[in-house]
DNA sequence: ATTATTATGTAGAATCACTACAGAATGATC
DNA sequence: GATCATTCTGTAGTGATTCTACATAATAAT
């Protein structure tokens, strides 16, 4: 069942959710997930599938780590954080959406060339 | 060899690029690829192994429809022209996007909450 | 005639979000 | 203390779509 505001993700842009929601400090995925999901206004919806896959591919390349730690549910949960490479990587991300979402506009509204 | 300023595509967005081209009159693959290029001042490129699947895809789905007829440089040419329920697909992918957008900037910069 | 340009196409790889399922540990309720 | 709800992590497999790399054809230009 879908509700009626939510919206499928873009492939490629989950990493880029993740890493940004890691800024305001170290989070585990359950808190990610329902980050994104609050941020947006419930418009993006994390799925598990996709989320624990991306967690660990963006751990595996070195841009987060983890550590076992309690939540504040008292429940046991893998904390992430960013890493000087995750740092990076999320302000490369950061602006290829930018130039990106600057094309998209100039093909779907070619007459106000410059607005964003 | 990958310019400078080219981004790769995020998939689900190319659909949109070639439907909103159309809205301006038909036109074939290879005007419709060189249409997105320039619009989005180099930054978007679609590749003929991206386009050519594509429309085929939208024919398919009886958004677009073609006809064999002779280019403006005398090359025969498949012109494509949305048909109705294309334009009903192009507005609601149009609305899609505005909404994607509007939550990933929610996302990205959650202080400035309804900038755009 | 030969070469460049315009134009369409396919095969196969890679990526990544999804559905659907499974499991474990703690908190809450009766 | 047994049962149920909640919180939290995870995987297998599917599907959609863009990419690279290659192939082909027809007309224009030299």
């Amino acid at each position: 069942m879908i509700s009626k505001t939510r919206i499928e993700l873009l492939q490629g842009t989950l990493d880029l959710l993740i890493l940004r929601t890691l800024q305001f400090g170290p989070s585990h995925g359950h808190a990610i997930a329902k980050h994104i999901q609050t941020t947006s206004a419930e418009m993006l919806q994390v799925e598990t599938g996709s989320l624990y896959p991306a967690l660990h591919r963006l751990e595996a390349q070195g841009w987060i780590d983890a550590s076992w730690e309690i939540s504040d549910k008292g429940k046991r949960a893998k904390y992430y954080r960013l890493t000087p490479a995750g740092k990076k990587q999320l302000a490369l991300e950061q602006s290829r959406w930018a130039k990106l979402s600057r094309a998209m506009a100039m093909v779907l509204n070619p007459t106000q060339q410059e607005s964003q």
